[in-house]
DNA sequence: AAACGCCTTGAAATCGTTTTCGTGGACGCC
DNA sequence: GGCGTCCACGAAAACGATTTCAAGGCGTTT
């Protein structure tokens, strides 16, 4: 470390946090408390507390001198006391199963967004997660004493549910279920997969494949369940062969769309799991010399950020990623406010309708 | 809300966080405190501190009955008590300019990874940035008192970096800059560059475009720097028309491509400034008819995970994402520690060839 | 047997805020 | 002019942990 004073500070016990001291703000070498701005402005600690909060009316004098002291110091009120006497910590903790998919990516920009106003902070713990793990998480959460919780894809069951928001207001995507400090987001899969599963349909196709996501995750059950109801509404005889277990994740796609192929069925479109899963069921296709849509059309869900600008770009059914992430922190928000979350639905999800998909020839 | 006692709480004033009490474990509203434990297991709160830190030795008998105090009772350490005392706050501040990106994504991931173990978690702050707006940032995270800053593409200059890791240790990257409580990471992207154009070289392409990344962006400055020094080392003068101004986002990959196509230059391969950037210019392609890699070569820059998957799979240089967040997690744990970072250095950058790259027709 | 040291333990101070409680003074009212 | 109110403000008590200090018990050494 070339031309940098004496040696390895910083190194050996834990470091005592020498503040930055140009420009002579900070003599010493710790931070300033608001008790040195009580001294320095000849007034008491409570009364700087009060101009800090707006507790209280206080003289304009005393009120111009500690501010004039607060600026000399650079004194900056610390969280930790702060949180210790009133109790809130002012973060709240984000759960997700996948920190980098898309997915959470788009939902955690809007939570950061609308958080960015307030005076919270998000804590994230990622890492795959089934059922007791997630619990496990929350319960680590819960000690680090978070003021509320996101998850965002939530495999609790209701009743654990319940139970953890009785200690902090939680928000969680993926499930339907208000009440006491609980408010939750879902996404009507459903009516997507259906309106996704129409548009085919509508293009002329009958022989229609659906990828399947996990077996075990509600939103993929519900697809599936819109994809039949659509062929049924339809009068299209749903063929079992068509239909094949994938999962959320491109090597599924892949994986899916190579059995079905090797299976010998015949079909002119493919409603997969999501977008991810469309991919990798889109390589899968080109690898077979199949194009999209000329050959195969092919449809996703999610409407990832990447999905404007896969080749051709891809028609998918739009989850309003950032939106759901804006509203989770805003109803975290409310809750912590002590004031009542928004009523009102969600957005409707919708079908977006681009360049994977064709009449068939 | 059915079933669920007298109405509303949480409503109303900030609530009082009421713990989970079912199985009677806290027959009172709030917390176990440290103090509560000892009163229950009949020793001062001082000998409980010892056994939970392990700070000195404790009869056995006694351990035995404050650990089964804190069982009974559900104790959890307040963290901001704890912080308060040791002026550290566990937690540390992660900064990036776009949290939604899969380049952040990846890093976010490895960092998650590495700091599981530890008592860390970390804080996100996002948002867009230029140098400006990612100091006041940092200041956001000093007056928070994290314990150690991640930022992800730095902006800052080394002066103020310097200066802000007086304060605090900071890992960064995309800055090759050591010292005192600093500990930064660098990947050789002109090396990349060079990796890749030659590469493009090799094949028989001489007429090789490269869509520039932003201006102002080190980066990108020094991946067109290998860009040129590859085409030199072959002898292949270069084409200042082939080098066009493009950005790191794929709208603008999609924009620079066409304007290149719009002036009629001819070419054979493309140089994208990064894998999203190569996703428009992709798309631009497809639009025109042209086919990768039939009629031009394209090459990224990252090896995001999506670009397994595209079609065709997208020849890229490999930045170990993933890796450069755990090496910057676990760097900061040493600084954090006192230990002295690892001094190895980064793993090198390395092309991977898929399929969008090909000889010229 | 006295002196010394080590080890376990509790009492009390401490971290930096917020908040209650009390007090002195200014003001308004009869 | 006396008395009650209200206001600004300071002293001090929280908040819940860690850590220093001192003390007592016990074993060892000379």
């Amino acid at each position: 470390m070339p031309g940098d004073g004496p040696g390895s500070r910083r190194h050996g016990a834990p470091p005592p946090l020498p503040r930055a001291e140009r420009d002579g703000r900070r003599p010493s070498g710790t931070a300033a408390t608001l008790v040195e701005v009580a001294r320095a402005a000849r007034v008491s600690p409570s009364t700087v507390s009060r101009i800090l909060n707006g507790t209280a009316r206080v003289a304009d004098a005393k009120a111009r001198a500690v501010h004039a002291a607060i600026a000399r110091l650079g004194y900056r009120p610390n969280p930790m006391a702060h949180g210790l006497r009133k109790g809130r910590r002012m973060t709240i903790g984000v759960l997700a199963p996948e920190v980098d998919s898309p997915f959470f990516g788009g939902i955690f920009r809007g939570l950061t967004e609308a958080l960015a106003g307030s005076d919270y902070v998000p804590v994230v713990l990622g890492g795959p997660t089934d059922r007791e793990a997630e619990a496990r998480r929350v319960g680590d959460l819960l000690s680090r004493r978070v003021d509320g919780i996101v998850i965002v894809t939530c495999r609790l069951d209701d009743e654990e549910l319940r139970d953890f928001a009785a200690t902090v207001p939680m928000v969680v995507s993926g499930r339907s279920l208000r009440g006491n400090g609980i408010f939750s987001m879902k996404l009507d899969n459903a009516l997507g997969a259906e309106l996704a599963t129409r548009h085919l349909l509508e293009l002329g196709h009958t022989r229609i494949a659906h990828l399947q996501g996990p077996p075990d995750h509600r939103d993929a059950a519900e697809r599936a369940e819109g994809y039949r109801r659509a062929l049924r509404a339809r009068g299209v005889k749903l063929d079992p062969g068509l239909v094949v277990q994938s999962g959320f994740l491109a090597p599924e796609g892949l994986a899916a769309i190579e059995r079905l192929l090797a299976s010998g069925r015949r079909f002119t479109a493919v409603l997969a799991a999501n977008d991810e899963c469309a991919y990798g069921a889109h390589l899968g296709l080109h690898r077979r010399g199949l194009r999209v849509p000329e050959d195969v059309s092919l449809v996703g869900f999610d409407d990832l950020p990447g999905s404007r600008f896969t080749t051709p770009p891809l028609t998918t059914v739009r989850q309003p990623l950032e939106e759901i992430g804006r509203r989770a922190a805003r109803s975290l928000l409310d809750l912590l406010h002590g004031r009542p979350p928004p009523t009102d639905d969600m957005p409707e999800v919708e079908l977006v309708v681009r360049e994977s998909t064709a009449r068939p020839r």
